[in-house]
DNA sequence: AACAAGTAGTAGGGCTTCCGACTAATGGAC
DNA sequence: GTCCATTAGTCGGAAGCCCTACTACTTGTT
């Protein structure tokens, strides 16, 4: 037997067996009618924001992660492949590679890692500053960068899931967002 | 010196030295304008949603985890904690919360086992199925979930770093898209 | 009844992120 | 001119997610 259909173990006493409007087919429509039910009304919307941000990321994430996948990087590393290709020199300090993408300097030790290991990528000693290390985009770099962004513009950017409406709200509500929790 | 400030590297020839609009402080924006420059105008907006996407969850997913951080779970294991709250009996099978919080079995799998060695679950036989297993609430696990709730809904979900306007369309506009990628 | 196909859950491995600790090197204060 | 605080980068470890492979158990077919 189905358990998704046995009483037993969920369902039993539920909104709809109670003759009440049934539950949403989206989880998170869900979540929301379950927050207003147990008095949590005030933070319903909030939460339905922060789950919808949480979901709408691990569907974007897998889409890019599967078309660059063919081609040997992850989205961790294909940013930071753009990041030196758009610095005219196509090199930049680690340090300043952390800042960029806003992530932990250990990251970016991990990332660029694997990205010398492929060859895409060369560490070079920095010349003012024994400390630092300056990290220079190879020829078999530019290219992959090259490729994967024509993949990721032709295969997820320029169908995004939103119309063009959509996407300009989007971008300018979590630009609000980001710019509130002092993004930039 | 700065690295930052020393054309050497980075900086020398770009839009600014070039006369024309210095880019923006946002590095999102600033991305933007690399993919106009590079004539992938078409690709730019799914682009910009798209990373916009990445760095608000990032944000929030941050804002979360330190919120349950003193209570000791993380919001992958709160989010199985809430769903067995949710369920009446407080108890589902493995497979029905893979396939409620849409991740990977395993990764149910890593979260029980962590509840459990937290003794917030326990593992229980099916009695109609002997491959399946049920995983129900203990009283601490309830208190958990019911402490972490608080804590979310009044550090982070009642006040989302966005106005109310904001907060419904983003919740729309991600369910639109979470729509169109076939998630409900 | 017996065998094949499908399903539930787990083990192992890869990838990302962060944190804390540690090494070198820089640079300001006295 | 030392000495100490700060900074750049890395190492080790914890957690999350996914994938593939594997075991145990069900279920449908012949």
């Amino acid at each position: 037997m189905d358990v998704i259909t046995n009483p037993t173990y969920d369902g039993a006493m539920t909104a709809e067996t109670l003759g009440r409007p049934a539950l949403s087919a989206d989880p998170i429509a869900a979540a929301r009618q379950q927050w207003v039910e147990h008095g949590w009304g005030p933070a319903a919307p909030g939460m339905a924001a922060i789950t919808s941000l949480m979901r709408a990321h691990q569907i974007a994430l897998s889409r890019v992660e599967a078309t660059l996948k063919p081609l040997g990087v992850t989205f961790a590393r294909y940013e930071v492949l753009m990041l030196l290709l758009f610095s005219q020199r196509g090199s930049l300090p680690m340090k300043l590679i952390a800042s960029r993408l806003q992530v932990h300097p250990t990251s970016v030790t991990n990332a660029v890692d694997r990205l010398e290991a492929a060859g895409l990528v060369a560490r070079t000693a920095h010349p003012d500053d024994r400390r630092a290390l300056i990290v220079t985009l190879t020829p078999s770099g530019r290219a992959v960068a090259a490729k994967a962004t024509a993949a990721l513009n032709s295969e997820v950017f320029v169908q995004p899931g939103l119309d063009e409406q959509d996407v300009r709200e989007l971008v300018e509500v979590l630009g609000r967002m980001r710019q509130s929790a002092g993004d930039f």
